[in-house]
DNA sequence: CCAATTTCAGTACCACTGACATGA
DNA sequence: CTCATGTCAGTGATACTGAAATTG
């Protein structure tokens, strides 16, 4: 019997086999940015940043779907880097406005490279047509997995 | 612009993908089994002695990739419950062997049923065909996340 | 004496909760 | 006064570390 093999009745539960390997992806994207003093969240920011432009503080938050109270030490933590510029907002001056900048958006290129590499792993038993296939499924299990009302 | 709607840029990372499914998945599991007392390791191993028989409790460890420290309590409260059995091995008395009773296949079966109902939830958006292949597929993925050396 | 297995206590990390200050 | 926003300290769950006890 081979001692490393997993169950076959577990094999069969998508929800276990998603858990496993996204904590092995968060995993492995995690030790690379560890080297760097970064968690994924922060390249979460720099993404929505360079995608929407800026936004307010709580915004953010909603969109990545991360605690307001979490994405104030990742705020604090990029802007001290340089990374993401916080100015008050004049028409609502409770409002935070982050805006990325051209170090954060380099910085973000530079994790983006780092986050290929993890998926080349993970995918590498699949051929390039797989990968596409899988991708496209992915996004729509996503999308179904997501909302935690 | 739409405040919900998440970072192209991310959804293009499987490794982000997945990380975040496979946490919504293993939240919704949780949230089942919680109301049993149990978590998802019990399943897990329910699982692998119904499939491979009785282990050793470190073999148990490897087989699922749990902390063997983490382990001693898993087993211990499934043998509160009296759905596993634990028997010091004749053959060398350092190792427990651990062996599921009847009600802890029973329970592995109406586990099995908290965790398809979980399965449907994520695979809602995909058609029959398309739930094949990328349940065929994710076994792929899973094998190329989970080595950890 | 050294190695393997199990067990326990302590540590580190992450996500969330509740309370507070500021401002609309 | 109320509500929203951002901030901070504390809590609970999870996973790992290190050491002790038992046995080979």
């Amino acid at each position: 019997m081979d001692l490393a093999a997993p169950p076959p009745t577990l094999m069969g539960i998508n929800a276990y086999l998603l858990s496993l390997s996204g904590k092995a992806g968060r995993d492995r994207v995690a030790d690379r940015l560890a080297a760097l003093g970064l968690r994924m969240w922060h390249m979460s920011v720099l993404a929505a940043l360079a995608d929407f432009g800026p936004h307010a503080q709580r915004d953010l938050s909603n969109r990545l779907g991360v605690d307001p109270s979490d994405m104030a030490k990742v705020i604090d933590q990029l802007a001290g880097l340089g990374h993401v510029g916080r100015t008050r907002d004049d028409a609502d001056r409770r409002r935070v406005l982050v805006t990325v900048t051209t170090s954060g958006r380099d910085l973000l290129a530079q994790l983006l490279k780092e986050t290929a590499a993890v998926d080349e792993i993970l995918l590498s038993g699949l051929t390039s047509t797989e990968r596409d296939q899988f991708h496209r499924l992915l996004l729509k299990v996503f999308a179904a997995a997501r909302p935690r009302p």
